[in-house]
DNA sequence: TCTGAAATTGACAGTCATTTTCATTTAGCC
DNA sequence: GGCTAAATGAAAATGACTGTCAATTTCAGA
C-alpha cells in the first residue's frame, strides 16, 4: 500500500504555475519509506538510501521528510531524545505504540481520547489544538 | 517527548556516603522554577537567573533541571520544536494544555487515558510503558 | 573551628541534528 | 530546443545539549 509521489496542493492559483515535482530523490524517499516499515530517522533514511545505491542529499531527504510530513502522507512523532522520526501510515488519526529498542510500531485508534482532549481544550479556552500522544516501551520480542 | 518522570526521589544509599549538596545555584534554580509557572527551557531559565542577579552557569542550570527531573521534582515536556522545557508540578500523575504562544500551562488528569494506554500496551504485548500526551493550542489570551 | 575528600561549578570546546546559503542542475511547459 | 521556477546538494551556520577539567565549595569528621 502507500505509493505517494508527493502530490500536495490540489488545485494551485492559475496564473502562477507552482508546482510540485516529481525528481527521482523525492521518488527514492517515498521507497525508502515504504520499504522501511517502523520510525526511522532522517539520517537512518539518508544512510538506507546510500547503502541501497539511490544516494540522495542529506539536505534534500531532510526536505522531503518535511514536505511529506507537512502533506499528510507521512507520520512524524518525537522520540524521547527529541529526534524526529518518520513512518508512511494509515491516512486516519492515530497514534502509536512504538518500541524504544527496535523501533517496532503498531497504530492505535483511541476515539475516546480524541473526544477527551478537544473537551479539556475547550472547557479551558484552548483553540488551534494539537495533541501529542505516543506510547513508548518494549515490544513482545525485545521484552525478552 | 518525555512523559512526567516517574522515578521518585531517591533514597541515599546506605553504604555509600553519597549525597546531594546543597547549594546556592541549585537554590535559584529552583527559586526560579517556583517563580515561573509556565513550562520554560533551560536557556529561559538560565536567562532569568542572570536579570535576576543570580547568575548560575548554563551547563550548571541544564545538569540541574535534569538531576530535579529524573528526582521527580519538575516535569518535562518536549515542545513541538523538540526543546525540553520544565515546570513544578503536582506530584500526581497528570498531562498538560499548553498555551504554543505565551507558554501558559493548565494541568489536566484523564484516569481513562491512563487506562487505555496501558490496556492497549498490555493487548499488545508492550512492557516497560510509558506514555507522552500534551495539547498544545491557543490559550482564550492569546487566541485574540 | 579546621581539614580534606568528594561533590559541584562553569568556562569552553565538542557533538550532533537540523537549517541556511547559494551556485549549479533539472523538470516540465512553450 | 529553450526557458525559468523548482529542486538539489555541498558547505557553512545554527543551536541545543554534553563532555572536560581545573578551580571552588560543601560538609562530615577530627
Amino acid at each position: 500500500m502507500v505509493t505517494t509521489v508527493m502530490v500536495r496542493s490540489a488545485k494551485v492559483h492559475p496564473m502562477s504555475s507552482l508546482g510540485v515535482r516529481s525528481t527521482k530523490q523525492r521518488t527514492a524517499v517515498a521507497a525508502a519509506l515504504a520499504e522501511l516499515d517502523d520510525f526511522r530517522s532522517t539520517q537512518e533514511i539518508h544512510e538506507y538510501l546510500k547503502d541501497r545505491g539511490d544516494s540522495v542529499g542529506l539536505t534534500t531527504v531532510y526536505r522531503t521528510l518535511q514536505a511529506l510530513s507537512a502533506a499528510g502522507d507521512v507520520d512524524v512523532i518525537l522520540r524521547e531524545d527529541g529526534e524526529s522520526v518518520y513512518r508512511v501510515c494509515s491516512t486516519s488519526h492515530h497514534h502509536h505504540l512504538v518500541c524504544r529498542q527496535c523501533g517496532h510500531t503498531v497504530e492505535v485508534e483511541g476515539p475516546a481520547v480524541e473526544r477527551w482532549a478537544d473537551s479539556v481544550s475547550a472547557a479551558n479556552g484552548f483553540t488551534s489544538v494539537s495533541h501529542t500522544l505516543e506510547i513508548f516501551g518494549l515490544c513482545s520480542n525485545c521484552s525478552h
